[in-house]
Formats: C-alpha cells, structure tokens, sequence
DNA sequence: CCGTATGTTCAGATTATTCTGAACATACGA
DNA sequence: TCGTATGTTCAGAATAATCTGAACATACGG
C-alpha cells in the first residue's frame, strides 16, 4: 500500500477505534498492520506512527489480548515481529467478545437482578423486563458470533438486507 | 420502585453508559427517569443524582436530542417535567441511530474510498474489501432497525438463538 | 417597569485517560 | 562474566473529558 494511502487508513481507522471502544493508539497500531503485507516490528512501528516504545509494547501487548495481532519470528532476527490476524470478522467480534465479557457481563448481572426484584411495579416494571430482553438479545447475538461467526455473518447480512457475500454496490431506488 | 432499588438501577446504567458511547451523568438522568413512574423536574433530577443543574440541564438537552426523553407539561406549573420515552427498544436504537451519523458515519466514508483505490494489492487489499463489507453490513443492520424496528428486532432475537419474545431462560445442556 | 422562579451557558476547576521516557528486565554472543 | 540489543513497566507529564457554579437569559405576575 502506498505510504500516503496507508497513513490515511491509519487514521481513519483510528478515529473509528472510540466507537468500538479501543483507543486511538491501539487503533492506529492495529491499521498499520493491516496495512502492511509484511510483519513489522516494535521499533519500526514506533516509528511510523510516531509514538514512543512504552506505548507502542502496550497497544500490542492490547491487541495480542483481543486475539487480533500475533507475534511471529523472523529468522535470524532477535527482534519480534507482527501480523494481523487474516480475517476482519473475526478479529472484530473477538474485540467485541471481549468487551462484552469485561463491561457488559457485569452491567447485565446488576440489572438483571433489579429487573426480578419485587420492587419495581407498573410501567418501571415493563420497561426493566424489556430492557432485560434487550440486553439478553445483544448478549445472544454475541455468544453466537463468537461460537459459529461464518453462518451469524451470513445471518446478519441478512438482517441488513443485502445477499450474502455480495460484494457489488446494490442499485437504490 | 423503592428508593434503594432505583439507586442500584441508576448506577448500574450509569457503568453501562460507556458501553453505548454516552458519558455517566447522561446515562444516569435516564437511568432516573425510566426508574420513575412520574414526570420529574430538572432540580428534581440535579437533587436525587447529586450533580448541578447546569450538568443535569445538558444530559438532559443531550437526552433529548437523541430522541429518548421528552418534556411533559404538568398543570399550573411553570417548571419543565421529564420522561422516558416508554419504548426500550426504540430507545436503544434511537441512540445507536445517533452516535452511527456522528462517529461512524464520516470514517466509514474514509475506509471506503481507500478500499477502492489503486493502492492495495493482495492481502491488503482483500482486507480492505472485507472491511467495507463488515462495515456495510453494519450500516445496513443499523439502518435497518431504524426503518422497522419491529421486525429487525425479531430477526435479532432470531439471530440470537431464541424464540421472540420468549421471556424464560432456555435450558443449557 | 421590577422581582422572582426557572432554565441555560460556558470559563475554569476537577477528574480520568493516555502517553512518554527513563529505569529495569531478559537474552544472547563474545 | 560483560556489553549490547531488545522489550516491558510504571511514575509522572500531557491531554482530554467531565462537572461545577456563577453569570446570564427568559417568562411570568404584579
């Protein structure tokens, strides 16, 4: 990818990072990979996106916990280099996985057990159940991504509307 | 709902604020107002979650403009009342509606038109092309939900791997 | 018009997040 | 063993997000 082209990826991807809730260093890291063919290594990335080492170790140190990034030998080279897991559906709802299991799960718990409580009566006791089936529901979609993503992708494609796989820009209108 | 429940509610939403992009004093004045069976006033609100009025009068402005809350009148008085919109559903994706056009939105436009550049070849071009895929997808998903929500809401649970609208827990195992 | 009740705004204070860089750890060859 | 290359950690600096509170705006009754 030219240097130029790449540059701008690394940034749109990283202004996008807030909405999946990583931030923009990490994000910035994590675009640079995809953007390169080859592994590249901690110093060189640095480098590039012109943040310190300390950062740099920590945003991988982040994207090898997602499961996103892994680290892989080069011979003849002390240094450890980097690569981006091939397939974006999955790396996305690994980072989605995981952010479930680190806010949402415990949130879930707190309202879950409000939502059953004898407390509520009327309309508060309406809207905590529904909330409670909204939140199981996006809980549900998750779980399933994470256990069988190629057929929830498919699934979602076509929530959205569109054939599976199809790649080419539907006519509107 | 009792007053010790409710607070354990506001907070609990409060926590979950940050899942959907909205800063802890906005989720709480929502939290409050869907804990409530009446229309409350906005000292009413700054009192009970111990903030200003001046931070409760702009959760509630942002409140508003994502469409989720709603001023009510109450009779011979000269105060401004509140109240949830009643559907949660609607609510939910209200919200994600909104930060979609804010955030998502603009970077989409970035990643597509780099994807379809003359700048990547093989690998990184086929992540590219994934990538504007995931990213229309979602968009389609989103929008969707935003033109019917009643039935992308049981494609969802579909989705999800439970009858709509069933309520109990599904045995595991 | 004035005074009061209410709501809004925004400069600056407070708090939280992110980043740096130097100290430290590790592994290797000589 | 020592020196060098590399990676990690974390205290404090820099930055960003959030919140307060006082000044200001508005609307009403008198």
């Amino acid at each position: 990818m030219r240097t130029d082209t790449a540059q701008r990826f690394v940034e749109a991807w990283g202004a996008m990072g807030s909405l999946w809730g990583i931030n923009r260093s990490v994000a910035r890291v994590h675009a640079l990979l995809m953007a390169s063919e080859e592994p590249i290594s901690l110093e060189e990335i640095a480098e590039r996106l012109q943040i310190s080492k300390g950062n740099a170790s920590m945003s991988l140190r982040e994207l090898r916990n997602f499961g996103v990034v892994r680290q892989v030998e080069v011979p003849a080279d002390r240094r450890d280099f980097y690569v981006t897991e091939p397939d974006v559906w999955t790396m996305f709802f690994r980072i989605l996985g995981e952010r479930k299991r680190r806010e949402f799960d415990p949130a879930l718990q707190a309202i879950h057990g409000l939502a059953s409580e004898a407390g509520a009566t009327g309309a508060v006791r309406g809207r905590l159940e529904q909330m409670a089936d909204l939140l199981a529901t996006v809980e549900g979609v998750v779980n399933r991504f994470l256990q069988d993503p190629q057929s929830s992708r498919a699934a979602l494609a076509f929530v959205a509307g569109m054939p599976f796989g199809d790649k080419a820009r539907r006519k509107r209108g």
